[in-house]
DNA sequence: TCTATTAATTGACCGCAGTCATTGACCTTA
DNA sequence: TAAGGTCAATGACTGCGGTCAATTAATAGA
């Protein structure tokens, strides 16, 4: 069953070896100013090998990046259940700009959102693939709020999850292209409020 | 005064025939898939030529892009005036949207929102250039429906702006991540009018 | 145990963006 | 008009991401 051939398991410890050598190196230096065959010598196995177990160098990101679905869930735990819809958005919200501010940082998550508007074969980026575990968790706080009639009935559920993702979206874009003075979660917390307010039902 | 001599004419003539074949070759085969040394050969000089006129490859889709502010302001005199300032945001967006689409294009676009990200040596990019005509012609908008009690004025005009600016990179981002069925005017005009609904002051 | 198959590994190689010392035509000025 | 300076133009060169045919070693089957 989970029997492995020393083989494989040999395999395996290379391919974690690049993983781990990859993102010190990226954290030191700079994912731009890390060259695969800089990552291969130290790990002293050939640039080819490198390329058996990942498809390019920025796919090696995607794999920490993708670290943060299992985030989501513990998150998700700590949120007060009795909250308006709405604040628990902005809450889950809070948390991941956290995470990305401190755990996974701007050099490599601009890499993210780069490869999604370059590596557009055949299927569309991770990024926006609604298999994602914050997906089902936005949903279910919409829908939730439409049913205690906090928020909008003209809108399906679908149209505000893609509003609200998308003006997540638009602030780790905007801090990505800005230097310095940029606050990811203070922005993140009054843009996020001015748009939750444009789906609230009119009192 | 504007007397050139026969040496900066030629210079000229040449950075102007690397700028169209540029742009000729990169719509015909896209960015990625055009070389500079398919451009100099083209323009019959040498690899080096090209950057003595551009910084970078980049830079030459730089240029066309900021063709789009001369265009604002031919849009601004068909808006009419007495339309509500949110309104008037609105109309501007579509028209941005509609020479996004069909003049610049998604591949040349790709490269710019890229680069934005990519090429933060020293200053922001041109993208969030405050100078840009477009930021004032929002702002006036902004201003006016401030006074006319059209939005809140709990908000300073540079913050409300930031808002509207920062949603419509979100809807051009998204559209360049998506691979297909994406109408840029038609997701902009919907998400624009519920942030703008959250700008307004409360009936 | 011997052989055929499979799969990880290798490193020379490719294409391309960008660099820079050198050249020489043109321009200035004395 | 001759000397010195300027600057557009050149192309060989560097560095890097990514490829692939060949090699090597583990494994499954006889």
């Amino acid at each position: 069953m989970n029997a492995m051939t020393s083989r494989q398991k040999k395999a395996l410890e290379t391919r974690e070896k690049l993983l781990k050598v990859s993102l010190d190196l990226f954290n030191k230096h700079g994912f731009e100013h890390v060259s695969v065959e800089q990552i291969t010598k130290a790990c002293q196995v050939s640039k080819g090998t490198f390329y058996t177990h990942f498809p390019s160098k920025y796919d090696v990101i995607l794999e920490k990046f993708k670290e943060l679905d299992s985030f989501y869930g513990s998150v998700e735990k700590n949120i007060d259940r009795t909250l308006p819809p709405s604040e628990k958005i902005l809450m889950l919200y809070q948390e991941q700009m956290k995470y990305l501010t401190h755990v996974v940082g701007k050099d490599l998550l601009r890499t993210v959102y780069t490869a999604a508007m370059t590596n557009q074969v055949e299927q569309d980026h991770y990024l926006i693939n609604p298999q994602r575990l914050i997906f089902q968790m936005i949903n279910a706080y919409i829908e939730e709020g439409i049913q205690l009639g906090e928020f909008r009935q003209d809108l399906e559920v679908g149209q505000i999850q893609t509003i609200i993702q998308r003006c997540m979206r638009a602030n780790v874009y905007d801090w990505l292209i800005h230097n310095e003075d940029f606050d990811l979660s203070a922005e993140m917390a009054q843009f996020t409020a001015v748009v939750l307010d444009g789906l609230k039902v009119k009192k």
